[in-house]
DNA sequence: ATGAAAACCTAGTGGGTACTAGGTTTTTAT
DNA sequence: ATAAAAACCTAGTACCCACTAGGTTTTCAT
């Protein structure tokens, strides 16, 4: 470390020895990430297999297991990616108030957009009610997240006087959650069963005096 | 069939070609449901095989499928069975109108103690979401069935009178069973996260002038 | 009691699973 | 240009899967 002060860059790494990932690596990470997302969305997680999700995206099983160690880091992945992009896109979640109301009405609208991340949340939701489940945790965080950011929200129109009497905000967040999980299942079995955006908008103009 | 007609029941069979099953073997058969019921119920169809469910009742695989051909044919007698088992235990489902509602009240009540037939279906309708799962076409029947009886409960309800405004039964009958269904999951994720019967109850009050 | 069917078993089939060991090819800093 | 690490592959492990062929044991009507 302390011979040859000519090069600036050089002290640090010299007779090869780490080393970063190639310029292609992060492009193929978000290919594997689409793969499995795909995977795990129609499959589940515990169905869905590491082969599936190699063969989609031109790898070997072996060649995959190269960028995630295992299975159970890739569906972490997956998830993490998904709560990135999703908080990313819609304003919805860092809204307060009824414009979160607003948001989580124009994020179901999304969601009828986009059939295959619903099937994902869907399945491994309910897979992951299973203590063993590797995302049982996962699923247990975001809900009381959920919740919890739900009820602030109904809090303050409750403060505001929009709230229909007789309404607690816990409850209402609850139920909101609730509802929106299973219009899914409803909506995913067959999507003419029931206009989602439609019945959350139903539900809010029924526990307070919005308009949405 | 014309001939002999001194002993009734002898002419049908005679020289050893058919016979019934053993007197044990409806006791098998109920065993083996259980089991099933089990299995399924916390890993779903396609993960849960058939060594867990024969394991669980001490059969071979091969003993298992002596009674039941296939593993699909399994999946639908335990439908099928419990099916039969919530019509005959609640009178929930005959009644109509409020009576209904408070039959589902309490079925829900009742749901709480056995999370195991709650996993069953919340597991199950998740991934029968899939076109391509076995019981697709059962859940899409079960919910239109569900959804048809829940609307006629709240219409008549409505002709009461008892039904707030700006609340139309259809969209109440889509919302209750999404509302149901999406509970479970919160409940089966964290038994204390939610009081489903207290959250169903909740919901009913808030567009019935009846009290739950 | 006896004989035939029901109940059940052993031992396979062909396939899939996650994951590993060890080697080859590709990239890239020097 | 070169050398080492990253990227990727082949080939394998040990296991699980639904399901079958063919035989043995158990039940039970005669």
């Amino acid at each position: 470390m302390t011979d040859t002060p000519a090069t600036v860059v050089a002290d640090t790494p010299r007779r090869g020895r780490p080393r970063g990932s190639y310029a292609k690596t992060e492009g193929r990470r978000q290919e594997i990430l689409a793969a499995a997302f795909e995977v795990f969305s129609t499959s589940g997680y515990r169905s869905g297999s590491l082969k599936d999700v190699a063969d989609k995206v031109g790898l070997t099983q072996a060649g995959l297991l190269h960028h995630f160690p295992n299975k159970e880091a890739l569906l972490e992945a997956v998830l993490t990616l998904r709560d990135e992009e999703s908080v990313a896109r819609t304003g919805a979640l860092s809204a307060q108030g009824i414009g979160l109301l607003h948001g989580l009405v124009e994020l179901t609208r999304y969601n009828t957009t986009i059939p295959g991340l619903v099937a994902l949340y869907c399945v491994l939701s309910a897979e992951a009610t299973d203590p063993d489940h590797p995302a049982h945790e996962y699923f247990q965080r975001r809900y009381n997240w959920v919740r919890g950011t739900m009820k602030d929200a109904f809090a303050e129109i409750q403060r505001h006087g929009q709230l229909r009497p007789g309404i607690a905000p816990p409850a209402a967040a609850r139920q909101l959650a609730a509802l929106m999980d299973g219009l899914q299942v409803q909506w995913l079995l067959d999507n003419d069963s029931v206009d989602m955006p439609a019945e959350v908008v139903a539900f809010l103009e029924a526990i307070t005096t919005e308009k949405f």
